[in-house]
DNA sequence: TATAATATACCGACTAGTCGGTTTGTATTT
DNA sequence: AAATACAAACCGACTAGTCGGTATATTATA
């Protein structure tokens, strides 16, 4: 378990938390279905979280350990600018299999960060951090003389919507193509147009 | 105005929810308060629409109007289909300078669509219209010789996410480019990468 | 054309129920 | 004994939707 979660309990509501405001969404969720779905009590969530958006927000933290801990932590410096790319699309579709919750509570995100300030700055911190990882990728390719002389922002912002893209496959299921090839697909049309 | 709306109040009455669903969300927007923005009763808006989801399901009518109106009319059988694809982007560039809201409609629209049929129902069919259209531009491009034998799926879904990452700069105003010029960029980049 | 009949558009007080959060109480641990 | 972790009853604010009634427009009739 991360030491973020030292507690049973804070765990049993995160889980609880995530998995409802992913199924009905964060308005339609209220404390009373936490507390059927957790288990424990009103008393016991308002312990750990002194309101509902402070565990919606706390949730956020929990998602981002779940969704970048592979993403976040790679080293650029002694790495293949490509196959870097085509990992990275490979941590995206193994975590849309395994965790599908994981693209929808992101829709979630941001749909609240659209009118609550708070929630904005923090999944704001998340993706600068994910857009200087692919920013630094893109640089590196340009330095090592393996891309052409890209516009590094308007590069690294289409990796990102790129792989973005999964989320579609988790609204519209039924689809000619899955959402791995979709990626292994997409991922190999951007490495050819970042080439010389 | 559009034949949709014959009905100056019905437009009165979509205008204020529509501003006030973008703001506030879905959720968090009380009948009371369209009743307040729009001057109107609550007994009017009753009467137009039998229900507050029913009043929403409306709005993405209403939204497809503005925000499709000049994409999805396109004629492909007598255009460059390079051409076209950058008249498209123009056109959500336009867009996304003179109505802002548009686009975060859209968010709001997709937040409910995970966990509401009726919402996934009628926008699934918005977005079929246009996976539609940019395969036909794509397939025309492969037949003309001037694409290569692409996956016509992967490269209709690519083009959607690409232009939908306009969404990003209605989240995360400050930033070194601007939607026109990530716009501008990333379709020459697919244009570019669709080449033989 | 004047009047009656009907349909449409609209008003706003009211209700039944919901929800986030509080308070008070209890058991367990240190 | 004091702090922690939890339970459960409770509260006040808020909300979607209702309903009885009014005003206005349209049509039918004499």
């Amino acid at each position: 378990m991360s030491n973020l979660i030292k507690d049973k309990s804070k765990k049993i509501i995160l889980d609880a938390a995530l998995s409802l405001f992913v199924k009905n969404g964060y308005s339609q969720t209220s404390m009373d279905d936490i507390v059927n779905l957790s288990g424990l009590s009103k008393g016991a969530i308002y312990h750990h979280y002194s309101s509902k958006k402070v565990l919606f927000l706390s949730l956020i933290d929990y998602w981002e350990t779940f969704y970048f801990k592979d993403i976040l932590n790679k080293n650029i410096s002694d790495c293949n600018p490509d196959d870097l790319l085509r990992e990275i699309s490979q941590n995206v579709v193994i975590a849309f299999k395994s965790k599908k919750n994981i693209f929808l509570a992101e829709l979630e995100f941001w749909s609240l960060s659209n009118y609550d300030n708070d929630v904005r700055e923090r999944i704001k911190l998340l993706y600068v951090k994910l857009l200087k990882l692919f920013k630094g990728i893109v640089r590196k390719g340009i330095n090592d003389k393996l891309y052409k002389n890209l516009n590094v922002d308007v590069a690294a912002l289409s990796i990102m919507t790129s792989l973005q893209g999964v989320i579609w496959f988790s609204i519209f299921e039924e689809s000619t193509i899955s959402a791995e090839q979709y990626l292994n697909d997409v991922i190999e049309f951007i490495i050819f147009g970042f080439k010389k």
